[in-house]
DNA sequence: CAATCGTCCTGCGGGC
DNA sequence: TGCCCGCAGGACGATT
């Protein structure tokens, strides 16, 4: 499913393809990325806005297919396909993308420590998991990364914000950075069924510890992985080395 | 008022 | 082999 480093990956791939060109007449001037979703913007000022939520794909020049919803046609002859097995994305063109943008908490890659700190005063009883992926807190991070940016903290995803000692806030914005970083190098994780604009798979994959691990072994200490549900999602962390 | 639950949707995998 | 059921999940609205 799309989190930040997928729909990062689509914006910098697409960025380089489509920027210059025309659509329905109007020109295109960048492609934007905030929290989850992907911004086309033209030169008066409007907007295409996606959401690709959890099996949306955007395929540049891609073959339509029997899941795909729309197709957005260039003035060159090029194209891109947007395909959604679930039904679950969206798109839309919006005079401007000022409102929808200010929907969100700062974006995961940008915050500093403090900021990051500041924040989680805000929120001493939340449960750490959920409060990373609450886009109004904090914007771009899914269950995939969450899991993932946890276990690298040895933080469980249970803790409440105000039990966390100052070097566990340090490391877990320490791998806030260094795993969706990662994870953008790689183009992204293709667990199910996300493609890159390219069509292509992302490679991080081969990098997750506990996401969908659930019976196995940790990597880093041999204890057991679970999974376990909070708020209706599933959560995966190692029992013995995730405190 | 914050947390949880139901909802949208389809493909897939487990169980029998 | 085939069918049924449950599960997966982002985000929003309703509910507790």
């Amino acid at each position: 499913m799309p989190e930040l480093p997928e729909v990062e990956t689509i914006r910098r791939q697409l960025r380089g393809k489509i920027v210059g060109k025309k659509l329905d007449g109007k020109k295109i001037v960048g492609v934007r990325r905030r929290a989850k979703i992907l911004i086309i913007d033209f030169s008066d000022g409007s907007s295409l806005i996606f959401h690709l939520k959890l099996t949306g794909q955007l395929i540049f020049d891609g073959e339509p297919s029997r899941h795909t919803r729309h197709v957005f046609k260039f003035s060159d002859g090029s194209q891109l396909v947007f395909n959604d097995v679930r039904k679950f994305g969206w798109w839309k063109y919006v005079k401007s993308s000022k409102d929808i943008e200010k929907t969100f908490g700062p974006e995961a890659l940008e915050i500093d420590l403090k900021g990051f700190k500041d924040i989680l005063e805000k929120r001493p009883n939340a449960k750490i998991k959920p409060l990373l992926m609450d886009q109004k807190f904090i914007a771009g991070i899914g269950n995939i990364y969450s899991d993932e940016i946890l276990f690298a903290a040895k933080v469980q995803p249970l803790r409440r914000v105000k039990t966390l000692t100052p070097e566990e806030i340090k490391v877990i914005w320490l791998n806030i950075g260094k795993i969706l970083k990662l994870a953008i190098k790689n183009r992204g994780t293709s667990e199910n069924t996300y493609l890159d604009a390219m069509g292509k798979k992302g490679d991080y994959l081969k990098y997750l510890k506990v996401y969908r691990k659930e019976g196995q072994k940790c990597p880093r200490c041999g204890g057991m992985v679970k999974r376990i549900k909070i708020g209706g999602r599933s959560a995966h962390f190692c029992l013995k080395c995730q405190r």
